[in-house]
DNA sequence: ATGGTGGAACGTCCA
């Protein structure tokens, strides 16, 4: 089975490009992130009349999380147990949506930005992913052989090696202790990175910004990733990032990770 | 190069 996350910058500006995705890669489970979109003004029809089933969750123009399978689509989720909300008073954000996929249980999320170091969303980003951590080791204990995939957008570069270069990051977010001290917690929770293996860096990055050139200038992150469960992890074949879709007219900002997984 | 990103309540926020 070969399952995939991509932040594709809104499903409506890009659903031709997931579908080809789709299509050019064999995918069977898509996770997308920052779909910014209603469920009313998802674009249902392009991916259904490919042979795939989709499951969204959003509330406004704003994140916007789904799950696409064409092996099924079952016990559809939206948010993980105790997932922190933002604002005044604190709503529910749709940044995590799960659905079993093939029997694997597999999670959309888009973790919280933090905006900047000083920002209270950056505490709202903390928060949210020791709740998923919290979570992550729940359901790992209620179930140890449980083949459980995290996918999406970190907005975490968790190494020196994940961003092109440590002095241009310093003092912003994404690289910063704490972040990746809460990127840690999942991982010690029992969520390994399956991608980095097989896609060795320096230089190996999923994003690059819209401006002054990043992309053609290799001046990238690696944020989005794909944490898998020890049964999950064991069963990984192989990982590549789809450089190629962040190239051309109407590329998102982000570039999909793709996941093979053997069958039991 | 009278621009310098792009996407979303089409004005201004978010990334």
């Amino acid at each position: 089975m070969r399952i995939a996350t991509w932040n594709c910058n809104s499903i409506r500006s890009r659903v031709d490009r997931a579908v080809a995705f789709l299509e050019r890669h064999d995918v069977d489970v898509l996770a997308l992130q920052e779909t910014k979109c209603r469920d009313d003004q998802f674009p249902m029809m392009p991916f259904q009349a490919a042979g795939y089933d989709v499951a969204h969750v959003g509330y406004s123009q704003w994140n916007g999380v789904a799950v696409v399978s064409r092996v099924g689509l079952e016990d559809v989720e939206v948010g993980f147990p105790g997932q922190p909300g933002w604002g005044e008073p604190a709503e529910a954000e749709a940044r995590a949506l799960g659905a079993t996929c093939g029997g694997v249980r597999v999670w959309s999320l888009y973790v919280p930005n933090g905006r900047s170091l000083a920002d209270p969303h950056l505490l709202y980003k903390l928060d949210w992913l020791a709740a998923l951590r919290d979570a992550g080791r729940g359901w790992l204990a209620d179930d140890p052989g449980a083949a459980v995939a995290l996918m999406g957008d970190w907005n975490i570069a968790p190494t020196d090696d994940d961003v092109w270069s440590v002095e241009y990051y310093a003092g912003k977010t994404h690289t910063s202790p704490q972040e990746r001290a809460a990127f840690a917690g999942v991982v010690e929770a029992g969520f390994a990175d399956v991608t980095r293996e097989h896609t060795p860096g320096p230089g190996t990055f999923t994003y690059w910004d819209y401006t002054q050139l990043a992309f053609p200038k290799r001046r990238g992150m690696r944020i989005d990733f794909c944490l898998g469960s020890p049964a999950l992890a064991a069963r990984v074949e192989q990982a590549f990032i789809d450089r190629d879709e962040r190239k051309g007219k109407g590329a998102s900002d982000h570039a999909p990770v793709v996941v093979d997984v053997a069958d039991v």
